[in-house]
RNA sequence: GGCCCGUUCGUCUAAUGGUUAGGACGCCAGGUUUUCAUCCUGGAAAUAGGGGUUCGAUUCCCCUACGGGCUACCA
């Protein structure tokens, strides 16, 4: 019952410029499915149209994969800042493999399964446009399947522009799909694709089809849109005779108005949402879960437990498929992935927030020109910071929001309004003697005992029934803001001094 | 136009012939609370439509509608 093959995957992407959150979905699934079965995740760059290079886009993806917490096991990585290839199958990158494929092309040129042709362009339009007015399927009218050897060769010599098409065989294909089920197509409306260029670069579908033979790769986790060429893609397969991997389209993220999300619409690229500050774990989560289902209660998943959740190659084999991958594409909902960082940034210890937080802040104007932390040292800082996330971690939805609500943290905050500090319907008076109430209370702390814990005890024992009475004036002349943390939580953070320093200002500006 | 795929609350989804169609996000209301947020409780909210098959269809089949993808010497 077992012919266990290792899994082997890979993901492929076109250097052409940022890697997107689409691109990221198939490399995660990718990526769960190697880990989940002990099998090797590949990377292959896929610069087989020249006219799209991007420079610097193979580093991009790769970093942005690498952001993800995504590793590659064999093909193209970065080490050292260096691009590099690890793994015995050639070359990873196609643009580097053209022999290979010149072979295969030839190959199947010999056997009479693929031939020249030396239409233009013009003329292909023309047919295309006779066959839409006609009602027809638009495929290639083999205008250039019979040319004699010797026709073809002179055309060649005389420095003609041609290219190589597959002759798809009469019959029908079939195959299963591990997630869309049981795919059957009439041969008749596939069109004779085009497997070389005139540039002499081979067309998608060949290098695949000689790649992952080759690469000896196991399953295709792709996107959705690759379904309608897969029968054409399994048809290459059987005329070089060899095993097709098994084929696992996955369903589309969309937009809003439910179309394919495009590299068009902004802010896609995985770098702008790390640029936003958005946690990596998050991102992952999110796009896990959009067209997967785990079967169970669980939302809110780390990198190992989605592994731990996802249907290993026997459970697929068993199934006939993938049972928690859905047919129907999921619209990307910033709602949702806000809830979801939420949720990991208050599961992150105050540590990790700090390293993933540091960047962000220290761009940020308030913190470099932070009048309360111009005096402290580097260790002085950063524990100050920590305090405040400390905080801020309940309520934080990106990195980038760090100190953003709670500048009074960071900066002096002046004369507190006096509307700001009054209670319900208390007198001036009333206001003043809670300050001073609160300023005795916490002048009796020492340095040591000053705990967030310490803080809310002594401060509601102080307060009695009347919380408000002492809470909200204190609140309000330690942060000088509407909204804000508990005053428990702003002294601890603020620290004796600078506390008391605070209510004694407020204090005062009630003569 | 041709071919292919899809369709459960606004969104992500559960329920593989029998449920008051469940959960989550978001939204609304109430409660806790010193402000905001959190938290707790509750609420509104869906099987695209029509035919079959069946004792019984969200579930299986057909048709229609709608949506999407592909239809390049791009991937």
């Amino acid at each position: 019952m077992n012919n266990k093959k290792q899994v082997r995957v890979r993901f492929a992407p076109s250097p052409t410029g940022e890697l997107h959150i689409g691109g990221l979905k198939t490399a995660l699934t990718n990526y769960l499915f190697a880990k989940k079965n002990d099998g090797k995740f590949i990377l292959r760059i896929e610069d087989t149209d020249q006219s799209r290079l991007v420079e610097g886009a193979t580093e991009r993806v790769i970093e942005s994969l690498m952001w993800a917490g995504i590793e590659i096991d064999e093909g193209v990585k970065i080490e050292k800042r260096e691009i590099v290839e690890i793994g015995e199958k050639g070359s990873y990158v196609q643009s580097k493999r053209l022999d290979f494929y010149k072979k295969y092309i030839q190959q199947l040129i010999d056997e009479g399964k693929a031939y020249y042709c030396f239409c233009s362009s013009e003329r292909l339009d023309d047919l295309r446009k006779k066959q839409q007015l006609e009602k027809l399927a638009p495929k290639y009218d083999r205008h250039c399947l019979n040319l004699s050897s010797e026709e073809v060769q002179k055309k060649i010599e005389s420095g003609e522009k041609y290219v190589v098409r597959f002759k798809i065989p009469e019959g029908k294909v079939s195959y299963t799909d591990l997630v869309y089920g049981k795919i059957e197509v009439e041969n008749d409306t596939l069109d004779d694709l085009i497997l070389m260029k005139s540039d002499g670069f081979p067309t998608y579908h060949l290098a695949m089809a000689v790649d992952d033979h080759l690469m000896e790769i196991s399953h295709v986790f792709r996107g959705a849109e690759w379904l309608p060429s897969t029968p054409k893609h399994i048809l290459l397969y059987e005329a070089f005779g060899w095993e097709p991997p098994k084929f696992c389209h996955m369903a589309n993220i969309l937009n809003k108005s439910k179309k394919k999300l495009s590299k068009r619409e902004g802010s896609v690229s995985v770098s702008d949402f790390k640029n936003q500050g958005y946690p990596k774990e998050a991102i992952l989560n999110f796009i896990a879960l959009l067209g997967w289902n785990p079967k169970t209660k669980q939302e809110i998943f780390s990198m190992d437990e989605l592994i731990r959740e996802f249907e290993s190659a026997d459970d697929v084999e068993k199934n006939r498929g993938f049972r928690k991958m859905n047919k129907a594409g999921g619209v990307f909902d910033l709602d949702r992935l806000a809830w979801i960082s939420r949720e990991h940034i208050k599961q992150m210890d105050v540590k990790d927030l700090y390293e993933q937080v540091i960047p962000f802040l220290e761009e940020k104007d308030f913190y470099q020109n932070s009048s309360l932390l111009s005096n402290f040292s580097d260790e002085q800082k950063k524990d100050y910071v920590k305090k405040v996330l400390t905080v801020e971690k309940e309520r934080m939805e990106k990195f980038t929001e760090a100190g953003e609500n709670n500048l009074f943290f960071f900066s002096e905050i002046g004369n507190v309004d006096k509307d700001l500090l009054r209670w319900k319907e208390n007198s001036d008076e009333e206001t003043k003697k809670a300050l001073e109430k609160a300023q005795k209370v916490l002048g009796e702390i020492s340095e040591e005992d000053w705990t967030k814990e310490n803080l809310e005890k002594l401060l509601l024992e102080a307060a009695g029934e009347k919380r408000g009475d002492l809470l909200f004036p204190l609140r309000g002349v330690l942060t000088g803001a509407k909204k804000s943390p508990s005053p428990f939580e702003c002294a601890w953070v603020l620290g004796k001094i600078e506390s008391l320093r605070r209510i004694g200002r407020g204090i005062e500006s009630f003569g």
